[in-house]
DNA sequence: TATACATATGAACACATGTACATGCGTTTG
DNA sequence: CAAACGCATGTACATGTGTTCATATGTATA
């Protein structure tokens, strides 16, 4: 342990978000932390495509990407809708597309 | 494999970021995909702190504490100067900022 | 209604990731 | 300059994660 006291130290603690939201944030970032998902969603941003483009688009196998659009539906990053024997996937909301866009322009410093 | 054919498929391949960028991307967003990470960023939020405030603050081992600055300052999330002993840690820009933000903001819907 | 089709899901396995433990390195101080 | 201090890092290990393979579920069609 350290000898040296900062006197902000306290003052932080009590700034900080809850444990939920820290987990439920961390959980959240992570779905976006995986290559095949960053490039499914990106396949989303203009279009809505049902399993088999996806599989077409990305070079995939059909079972990863349903297992993956599993996981993007859980955290309500997309949803679907069925028409007959297709099941068309698109991003849920403007957030994510915003989130992308966000990430993107981080990259380019 | 499929027989229905969508025509915007094609489309949607040529508009895909490259596959650098979508490594790159989410790489980016694993580093915020951890609760230890989170909570690090957060204590940093408004504060400078060395490593031994982080370790106070957040009730963390020192030794797993370094292993997390290490994966924050080479994603260029987290910068540290040295004073002595002490090395004292801050967000890298405003960038990280608004990340974190935007990110409790989508969790309220 | 039997079959093909589109997608979903379960299980298993290889690989990635975070932590604790031990120790090293740079700095200061007695 | 030896000891204490603050932090970094290597290793080992447990746990998490993504893919493949096999199979199930739901829908249309002959």
């Amino acid at each position: 342990m350290s000898d040296y006291i900062n006197p902000m130290a306290e003052n932080t603690i009590s700034h900080l978000p809850s444990e939920d939201i820290s987990i439920e944030l961390a959980d959240f970032y992570k779905v976006f932390g995986d290559y095949a998902r960053i490039r499914i969603l990106f396949a989303l941003l203009n279009n809505e495509l049902c399993v088999n483009d996806l599989a077409n688009v990305l070079n995939m196998s059909q079972s990863a990407l349903s297992h993956q659009l599993r996981i993007l539906r859980q955290n309500r990053l997309v949803k679907n809708k069925r028409e007959g024997k297709l099941s068309f996937y698109s991003l849920d909301d403007d957030h994510v597309y915003r989130i992308l866009t966000q990430g993107l322009e981080h990259l380019s410093h």
